[in-house]
DNA sequence: GTCTATATTTAGATAGAC
DNA sequence: GTCTATCTAAATATAGAC
C-alpha cells in the first residue's frame, strides 16, 4: 500500500484534466476558457482542479508538457537514419502531419500569444522545440557530410528556420488542403546543394 | 460651418483611438487590454471609446482597417514590374520587413486568435489579405508564362503558401535575427522551375 | 462630445465541510 | 480528495450630468 498519495494516480488526474483543457483552449482561448469549462469538461468541480494545478497557467503549461515525449520518441527515430535528407524530409512531414487538426491550430496561435507572459511556459516550450532542433541540426550536419544538403547552411540556422517553415503549415488555415506536399518541396528545395550550373554564375 | 457632425474630425479621432489601441492589443492582446488602458493612452475617458465605437472588438477591428491601403500601395507598386520574379521576392522581402518589430508579431498573432470569433474581423482580414493574394498570384502567373517560375505549379495556391510561410517568418521573429534572407532563398527555389536533369529523373 | 458614476456580470482562487 | 459556497476583483457597457 501506498505510503503517502498514490503519485501515479495523481499524474493521471493531472493528465485527464490537461487533454480536457487543451481542446478547450484550442478553440476558445486561454482568457475565455473558465476553469469552471475545464472542470465540466473532465467532470470534477472547479475547486478539484485547483488541488491538480496551483492556478490555469498551471494547466496551460501541462498541456504543452505532453509534447516533449512525443518529440523525443520521434526524433530518436530518425537519428540514425542512412540517408539523413530522407529522414529530415520524413519528421518534417510527422511533425506537420497534425496541422490539419484545426485543435493544432488553435494550440498554436495561443502558445503564441501566451509564451510572451509566463517565464515557465518559455522553458517547456525551448525543451521540446531544442529537442527538434538538435535532430534536425544532427541530420542536416550529415546530409551536408554526404553531399545531399548544401554544406554552405549552417545547420543549426537551418534547423531553425526548419521548424518555423513547419510552423507555417499549421498556420495554413485551409482545412480543406493538405500543407504537407508544399511543405515538402520547400524544405527539399531550401536544403538542396547549389546545382553546378547555377554556382558558376554565383547564383542561388 | 458643419450642418450636422464633422466627419473629418469623427474619423480623426477614431484614428487616434485605434493606433493606441493597437499598441495595446499588440503587446498585451485582446482580453487583457481594457477599453480603461485605451482611453487612458489617448487621453479621454472609457465613456468617450464607446461613442466612437459601438464594444471594444470594433476598435480591434479598426486596427486592422487601417492595412488596406498600404496592402494596396505595395502590390500596384509590383504589379507591373519587368521581372515578375525579383518582384515577388521584394514583394515578400517587404512584407517580411516589419516582422522584427515585435508589435507587428504581437498584433498578427492576436488577429490569429480573434479572427475565429469575429465574423466581421473575417472581413476585414479577407479584404486585405485577398488583395496580397491577388498580387502574388498574378505575378507567378506571369512567372510562368516567362519561365522563370515552376509552371507546374497552381498560381493561386502557391501564392496562398507564400502568404502562410512570409507569416511564419514574422511569428518565430527573433528580433536579433533577420529572417528575410532565409525566406528569399526559400521561396526562390520553392518558386524555380525543375532543374533539366532533375526533370529526367521525375523528381521534384 | 466628454465626463463621472455605476449597474451588471463574471472569473480566479480560497475556505472549510464531508 | 472532492465538493459547495463564497470572497474579491475587475471589466464591459450604460445613464445621465454638464
Amino acid at each position: 500500500m501506498a505510503r503517502t498519495v498514490d503519485v501515479g494516480r495523481v499524474a493521471e488526474r493531472r493528465e485527464a484534466i490537461a487533454v480536457a483543457a487543451a481542446r478547450l483552449f484550442a478553440t476558445a482561448g486561454f482568457e475565455r476558457t473558465t476553469v469552471a469549462d475545464i472542470a465540466r469538461a473532465v467532470g470534477v468541480s472547479a475547486g478539484s482542479v485547483f488541488y491538480y494545478f496551483p492556478d490555469k497557467r498551471a494547466v496551460f503549461r501541462a498541456v504543452f508538457e505532453r509534447d516533449l515525449p512525443l518529440a523525443q520518441e520521434r526524433v530518436a527515430r530518425y537519428a540514425d537514419a542512412d540517408q539523413p535528407l530522407t529522414a529530415i524530409l520524413e519528421l518534417v512531414a510527422e511533425l506537420a502531419a497534425d496541422a490539419r487538426d484545426p485543435a493544432a491550430y488553435g494550440l498554436l496561435v495561443e502558445l503564441l500569444r501566451q509564451v510572451d507572459r509566463d517565464p515557465e511556459l518559455v522553458e517547456v516550450v525551448r525543451r521540446t522545440a531544442g529537442i527538434v532542433q538538435e535532430g534536425l541540426t544532427g541530420l542536416i550536419a550529415r546530409g551536408a557530410a554526404d553531399g545531399t544538403v548544401d554544406a554552405a547552411l549552417d545547420p543549426r540556422e537551418a534547423a531553425a528556420w526548419i521548424q518555423v517553415v513547419v510552423d507555417a503549415a499549421y498556420l495554413n488555415a485551409d482545412p480543406a488542403r493538405d500543407p504537407v506536399p508544399a511543405l515538402r518541396r520547400t524544405v527539399a528545395r531550401y536544403l538542396q546543394p547549389v546545382p553546378r550550373d547555377e554556382e558558376a554564375r554565383g547564383e542561388p
